[in-house]
DNA sequence: CGCCCGCTTGACCCATGTCAACGTCGGTGG
DNA sequence: CCACCGACGTTGACATGGGTCAAGCGGGCG
């Protein structure tokens, strides 16, 4: 749904409504479906053209010699894949679906041209990669410094969080299509040991986790045991002095 | 030395008399030393101007409310640390000095003046940018997946590659200007394990570590032994449609 | 109805952390 | 010139978080 494209974006910035059709016209032509568990674009592809996430989980990954696989990253809707991906000849890293996900396949002229007529989207853009990068220096403070427990709380208050931010959360639910497995992989922990994590979430009473049903009925408790700051996702509306401001805004 | 970043920007295309003119310039006007040990910018600062590594080694890290310490990246001469970073309001991290560090201050005016009028420049610096996530993915990959041995061989090659790309190696030595506690907080293993690690690779040949200068006798060995593979440094002239190839360039 | 995938649990093991002591070297001040 | 000091590296003994293996379970789907 394009509609998470464009939440996402005025996290940042206020869009004014040409800004607002121009994003949502951009979402919304070739668009494609696939089911879970399939590679939306394989480690050694040369990059064609971005992915713009309208529906459903997907994750970067890397996988080593002997099978050992590492999640990257989560794509949730309202995430773009690598804006100007295409400077560099071929993918370093695979990026696959975790649910069914529909997405727009956005070419590099399209980019472009966008980019070029709506600055204010452009600064958007600019705020989305810069998230994204600081999102993955967090991931590594993840995984060099924090207990299991607080890898995977730290992983659950992000994801709610970004979640939130494009209205895929109600009160304090969201769905979590992901396995344990899923989780290990992300967090560099085993399923097993995930489990038992989650375990000792649920008896804290810091999570409820029901099938893909996740619930989190003190957010800041569970960020407190995570040593979670939310700073990082930047989400303040920090470009709030480019509001598009003509006569044509919502007011908000 | 502005020669590293131009030598940098070359890895990627080359560049035209004009271009290399442009990349000296900007990157030797308000140059700045610092001690070693010293914050350049600190988390909740507000970013200022893009600073460009011209001598000595620097890191981001992050610091947990518990004194546990990651260092996020290394940066090496001829990096740019963060262009476009003031879209942003605060810095999520801190950057600081490892060795000794002379960098030059970049406003963001004029970088855009220089972007605007180099193109080619434009192109390596998106290059560069995107070379800089990939490292951070690798990072995560590294920390999730990987052993003690393994990540601490797998950063000694990412730091030998990128020197040389550089010209800051000699045959198979480098300097290595960090303590084992550096390479403890960069790989998520505490110093004592760092020790170790090191006296197995040594034990097994595969580095010479005396003082602060790092020999790697066979590269492709302790690769092997690391899971290291260089692609996603996308170091192999990616960008060479793009060279300049005007009267004024030096043929190499 | 039965199968398969994902979740759960227990027993055991190992990589890595912690703690503590000692060594070494270069710098500094008396 | 020597004595001291602090930072860094090294080593050993011991502790533990998390991995591995294996078995059982439960529910959704063909």
């Amino acid at each position: 749904m394009p509609q998470h494209f464009i939440r996402k974006l005025e996290q940042f910035t206020r869009l004014s409504a040409a800004d607002r059709r121009a994003a949502w016209d951009i979402a919304s032509q070739r668009v494609r479906c696939l089911r879970p568990h399939q590679d939306i674009i394989h480690e050694g592809d040369p990059p064609e053209h971005v992915n713009l996430m309208l529906d459903g989980w997907a994750c970067r990954y890397k996988t080593l010699e002997d099978g050992r696989r590492q999640i990257i990253s989560f794509f949730l809707p309202g995430d773009l894949c690598d804006p100007h991906i295409f400077v560099l000849r071929e993918m370093d890293h695979s990026i696959s679906t975790i649910t069914q996900v529909r997405f727009a396949e956005i070419a590099r002229e399209q980019l472009l041209d966008l980019t070029e007529r709506h600055p204010r989207i452009t600064q958007a853009l600019w705020w989305e990669m810069l998230v994204t990068v600081a999102v993955q220096r967090e991931w590594t403070v993840n995984l060099g410094q924090r207990t299991g427990l607080e890898r995977v709380g730290h992983l659950l208050c992000e994801l709610f969080i970004r979640l939130r931010a494009v209205g895929l959360t109600e009160g304090d639910s969201c769905l979590l299509p992901v396995t344990q497995v899923d989780l290990g992989d992300a967090t560099g922990l085993s399923n097993v040991h995930v489990n038992r994590v989650l375990q000792e979430l649920r008896g804290n009473g810091l999570i409820v986790l029901k099938g893909r049903q996740l619930t989190i009925p003190d957010l800041e408790a569970l960020q407190r045991v995570s040593l979670f700051s939310a700073n990082y996702l930047h989400l303040d509306r920090e470009g709030r002095h480019l509001d598009a401001n003509g006569t044509d805004l919502l007011q908000a």
